[in-house]
DNA sequence: TCAGGTGCTGAACAACTGTTTAACACCGGG
DNA sequence: CCCGGTGTTAAACAGTTGTTCAGCACCTGA
């Protein structure tokens, strides 16, 4: 029998501040630049703890998406009770990190194997979740789902806002105020405040 | 004066092979597959090879993204030339191996400094070149370009296309039919050919 | 007081990485 | 015939990687 390997607690702080470093490390440098060494310098630990909090770098890499993706349906699941729906889904795919740390997890999904699977199930919820709040949205203004399907407008709203925001992190940003203001004419909705920030 | 490192020619078959491995490898297994002896051993070449045709792994990087671009702006100018030019574009982000391959190419540029600006340039390059065979597509059949902005039409078809592709890989396709449908119905122009390909 | 759990560490392991160097085999032209 | 160039290689270098292990320091409850 060989004796189970000690392993660190659900809810210690340092392994949120593990699996913080991890996502701003994805963000800033991409998957590649996560590695035990390099996640622990940054913490401020010894390499070894990381593997104390999590058995593999595979398991490290699938606790912070697990995380990830909880505070996402948690979060989702209030906003979506907005009254400018629209442009609440057009928000949540519009902060740069969180749509380059999904880019790093798909990305990621494509070469280890552990990771597909989770990033396909949660994809899957948040769609169903969004195409809900959809329905109830059109059927209290009185649209017709065989007129306007939720569903199509769902993926249409969160594909392309996501698509916008990481061609803005790129420097890429021609035809986006133009495609913004067609779907906005036909959505007959607003998808943004319109204000610009203020310099300084 | 150092005499300069030996390098194999520019149009080498061994060249050519190299960078498709490369290529396939990104597609099947990400970007951090690839590395000098790797690439090697697929191609079944010994390691310094490599390093004989590309200086570096960046500059491997490099050439393969370049070679890629190139051939991309050749087919499109080319193609762009069609009279279902919708579907011409549609089709355009719609194989599988393509859309995994520039995801990983910006996925690269997201911390390999050498191939941001690269990538961002060819996306720019192509959105024009697409924009304008929109523009002359809208107006061989008389519709003002005040009613429909060629460039919002050109990201629309281009990130839909691309996101719908990807999630395809991913095993998710929930919506994907209802919004095809719905952009079909307000371009009035089938996106593709409603041909299902048969088993066997 | 001490037993046991928890947080944390340094050192070591074997395997792997990008890159360089020297040298092999082969070719066509002088 | 041999000279220079081209394609290709094995071997080595120095550094990195994921992972394991034994053991330290500390706290808490008995």
């Amino acid at each position: 029998m060989t004796a189970p390997r000690r392993m660190g607690t659900e809810n210690s702080k340092t392994r949120h501040l593990l699996l913080d470093t991890v996502e701003r490390l994805m963000v800033e440098e991409g998957y590649a630049a996560v590695g035990v060494r390099r996640v622990a310098r940054e913490a401020g630990v010894a390499p070894a703890l990381v593997l104390y909090y999590f058995r593999t770098l595979d398991d490290l890499f699938l606790a912070t998406m697990r995380r990830r993706f909880e505070q996402e349906i948690q979060a989702q699941t209030t906003a979506l009770e907005s009254d400018r729906l629209m442009k609440t889904l057009w928000d949540h795919n519009s902060h740069p990190e969180g749509a380059v740390l999904n880019l790093e997890f798909i990305a990621l999904a494509n070469h280890r194997k552990t990771v597909r699977g989770e990033v396909a199930a949660h994809a899957e919820r948040l769609r169903t979740l969004q195409k809900e709040a959809v329905e109830r949205y059109l059927t209290e203004r009185g649209i017709d789902s065989g007129t306007l399907s939720p569903l199509a407008l769902t993926v249409l709203i969160s594909t392309i806002s996501r698509s916008l925001i990481l061609e803005d992190t790129l420097g890429l940003t021609m035809g986006h105020a133009e495609l913004q203001a067609l779907i906005e004419r036909h959505l007959q909705t607003p998808l943004d405040d319109g204000a610009v920030p203020e310099e300084g």
